[in-house]
DNA sequence: AATGAATGAGTATTCATTCAT
DNA sequence: AATGAATGAATACTCATTCAT
């Protein structure tokens, strides 16, 4: 499923580390500057290595811009699996997720909104991988829409679902990519609004 | 509101005219390649002009970005404005309204997308200018909000309406940036759906 | 059969003068330092070109390397062309022509050295190319070859004709690419040697 | 007259064993994509040695490429001692010694090619060294003639000698450097056409 | 003796922009 | 107003060589 990039340097604890500062100082000049014009050589000047170090653990720019997108999704992914939900009904639990969610898109909003912006200068293969990560998140969604039907705790029509999961993903990651509209607006009255909203949405009001 | 950007050449006309051309050629190259892979050269050749010629029209390649989401906005804008709708309450003007603005969005997906992907490579004056007009489509949505929670039609705080108008247009624009997950959904399928869940979250329901 | 090399520059009269000056220049550099130590910075210096310029009038170094390649072909050619022997026999005739050979690759023997040590860098469409120029040369001595048989000036059977019109063209290179064996010998000793040793491979001895 | 290229490692057998590798490496390696393009990590590589483990048994990539020709020059002079001849005339032993020439160089096609494309590449002392071991295999040729215009096989003027012993070198090195022009011919028909033409240089005609 | 990670100067090539004509 | 040739700084990537372990 996930895309290998093999390196010149063998060591994998090496590698490891040296990726992850690879990866730190990329998440943040890609978010600063954005993919394209963040260089090479800044990358690893701030990544503490040599210009030739860099290439000892990554093939080209744009591996680097797929180990920043993998990372970022799993790190994602790791974070809402941390919170489990102790709601009984799935509309419980469905919004112990939402909040779960929006929390963790609040804390990595650069993160997010480097995928979103960037994600699109990778060579199909990453792009792909990436957005099957993306998918991911939005299954969970899924799954959670249809327990709600199953125990009637929400109300949609089987043919929903996969809509409603993207949009309760998309609608997330509004915090990160519509920053500029929502400046004024505190976390906590977004959350909560926004989660009120995809609760309504996924019931069908009573005739 | 709009930034001006200066000349070398006088005659408005043709520089009306040479803008056009420019843009068009630009749409499609940006929406082809990116921003950042479109070369001037290119943009020059696909617009019928040389080299220098385009740098009488424009400053530089960022006035180009500029240009295009300026365009683009305002076809989106006018596109919306033609559709009026007839419906008496205003659940149902934002209905017809959703529609129309599903349809402008599918016609120019590319167009969107680039918007989405491109204008944050735009320096701060044109970037402020081009999320103002993005906030001016929010605003629409915002007075049929309003308008439905005071004829009754909807139901919803005061308070939520910015957020839920923000969240109408992103989940239209949805169909152009998550393209590559609604593949297989047929236009009509996305619209209908995406219109009731809208209108569901925009309904509080019954205790 | 010549490979054409695109330009961004129209006028073929530029093209034609820049092109000479960056053969110049690179004939010089890659006989000094070859192909591979001259770097495409020197070239456009001595050019008197820009960086930018010189990949105006050319692709990538390779195309340059072919482009030398070339030049000293049909300027090889050329010369050879120049020079008509007024001999009667057959074996006048060549004893003429070697002399010319000898000439010209005195004259251009870096030239000659040039193509010997670094056509093999080139890509195969124009490593095949340069090669046919090279067969060029060496079929003119084939005909005057078949021509000596036939008018009886020299004896050799049909079937030895390529080879040694190969070896008429290799011993006259020979003046280029072993000059360190030959420093000491004066050309004109040089010349009136090989071509007698020549003459004498041409004719069978009686018995 | 041989250089000595100093080395860490002080055990003469182990030097012996591992530039062996090296050497066996590098042929193989310069002789598929040239001396500049093969690069010091692959020639580790396929020495089964480690990058750093390469520089203790050789301080340059240039050392390398001259350990190389010396080898190939070395092995060169081996085969041609071989083959001692029975012949009684010198003219007789001039046809065997030609025939072992053509014969190692059929068989060492790559390694001549090699030294012919490549040695320029060697800096001047290593270069000299490498001219002197050619020069030795011309001496061997000048000895036949010599022998051959004494023992009244051959008949050359004594200032002709030196030039076709170069000649005769190179005339069988063709079958190396001019494969292109020659595939066609089989090896037998070449040798024996070669000797031929040769053998006829080296006898002037009866009046 | 050996390893293999690190170095950093060096390379070909691109491209937004300018400017002489 | 228009042309298109020229500019040159910038960029991703390579690789011979070194050196700590």
């Amino acid at each position: 499923m996930t895309v290998h990039i093999p390196t010149n340097v063998k060591d994998p604890d090496r590698i490891r580390e040296r990726r992850a500062q690879i990866i730190r100082a990329a998440v943040a000049l890609f978010a600063e500057k954005g993919y394209h014009r963040a260089t090479t050589r800044e990358l690893a000047k701030h990544s503490g290595l040599s210009n030739g170090a860099l290439y000892e653990y990554v093939n080209s720019k744009e591996d680097i811009l797929y180990l920043v997108c993998q990372h970022i999704h799993s790190e994602l992914q790791a974070r809402l699996a941390e919170s489990r939900s102790r709601g009984v009904s799935a509309a419980d639990r469905l919004r112990d997720a939402l909040y779960a969610l929006f929390r963790v898109i609040r804390d990595m909003q650069d993160e997010v909104l480097l995928i979103y912006q960037e994600s699109k200068s990778l060579p199909p293969s990453f792009l792909h991988d990436v957005l099957g990560h993306e998918q991911a998140i939005v299954s969970v969604f899924e799954e959670l829409l249809r327990a709600g039907c199953e125990d009637g705790s929400l109300c949609l029509s089987a043919d929903e679902v996969p809509l409603v999961a993207q949009d309760i993903v998309v609608l997330a990651q509004m915090w990160a990519f519509r920053r500029w509209a929502l400046q004024s607006v505190p976390f906590e009255q977004f959350a909560a609004q926004q989660a009120d909203v995809i609760l309504r949405a996924c019931t069908r009001t009573a005739p």
